[in-house]
DNA sequence: GACATAAACGAATGGTGTTCGTTTATTATG
DNA sequence: CATAATAAACGAACACCATTCGTTTATGTC
């Protein structure tokens, strides 16, 4: 097929064809998605420089769905606005978590939520050489807590006796609901923790 | 080459040779576990089912390595033991951390430590519903904290001007010590909040 | 109308994980 | 002791993957 009347292709329409993929449980690759879009791999690379550039095309589209960049009023409910729509898009987008973690983060939409975090921090009292930390915490803990809603049903497989383990797995509460929980836990000791820790820099 | 007098592979030697080339921060995979070992990728799955159960295989190396099983005492420094082992684990083995997200525990050896970690957990009287589910906390914490290790040196590269991040992200610590840091934070913040848990549930 | 560009394809490259048949040494069985 | 079964290596093949490059042709511009 020579070009088109009307181009097929374009990061649009690519990023969300990667998202049908992906949300399908699929294995992620340019050639599934070439697939996907009726159209040969070779085609995605007048659109896109590559595989890792359609998991960040990936990783934009959700920022824009999801990033509360609204967000205003006291830093910790900015911090737990923030959480709970990062908590939301990766419940609800799972088998994303995996492409994405460990890589740069360059989205604009992204880093601007990041951005958001860091001045709600940052105007809340928190020193500078605190900020980017905090910003690491609550960023290891909601990428923690959207793996745990990732994994696989079944965590821990016991092949072996256990003490405690195996009489508690079998009746656990799973998947989501079981994950909502913790997540609501560690949540509320996060926040705890914050404000203790920014009383307590303002005795300085 | 037949079938040689003494044998060239064994499980214990492809976990080994997986593990230096990890840990050499080369991509990880059976054909360079097989180069490095100088023998040919399909001599490999006469000892190991494939790509997964290598990888399953250095965990349970690792956990081996590790994994505090002797720890005793009061629930909280079980956890807190449990907690900077797996960290000292994932500090000195980051690379390994992208390969085991999200993938299912069969290694005896771990599944010993997190069996651990319910036992000092149910001991210390909490309830049984809430155990795999701190557990779960426990295991987010950990992972979220490796991952931050692992992460790159660059986490956020902003191409579009920010309000604080942009600030703050030249000036700051870099790799171990930073992450260091968070974590000693957010270790406080979560055994301060399970304490607090646990008072409150024993108030009932 | 000429020409650069855009956007598709097809073919090829070098990689991956895995399966299978073959060879031969070792071990177990009769 | 002979024979059979198994173990452990190899090499060849397969299907897939990400990527590059050359080719074709439509589109928009000077």
């Amino acid at each position: 097929m020579p070009r088109p009347r009307t181009p097929l292709l374009s990061t649009d329409r690519i990023a969300d064809a990667a998202m049908e993929l992906v949300d399908a449980g699929e294995p992620f690759g340019v050639n599934a998605v070439a697939r996907r879009l009726g159209v040969t791999p070779s085609s995605l690379y007048n659109h896109v420089a590559g595989r890792d550039e359609i998991i960040e095309l990936m990783r934009g589209r959700l920022g824009e769905q999801y990033m509360p960049l609204e967000l205003d009023g006291p830093w910790d409910l900015v911090v737990e606005g923030m959480l709970r729509a990062e908590r939301r898009m990766y419940a609800e987008h799972p088998f994303l978590i995996p492409l994405i973690v460990g890589k740069t983060i360059t989205d604009p939409t992204v880093i601007a939520g990041y951005d958001l975090l860091a001045t709600a921090l940052s105007g809340a009292g928190f020193p500078d050489d605190d900020v980017l930390e905090i910003v690491a915490i609550i960023d290891a803990f909601s990428i923690g807590f959207g793996l745990d809603l990732a994994s696989p049903d079944e965590v821990w497989r016991p092949e072996t006796p256990t003490r405690t383990l195996g009489r508690l797995v079998p009746g656990a509460q799973r998947g989501a609901p079981r994950s909502d929980r913790a997540f609501e836990s560690g949540l509320e000791m996060l926040l705890d923790g914050l404000r203790l820790r920014l009383a307590r820099t303002e005795l300085d």
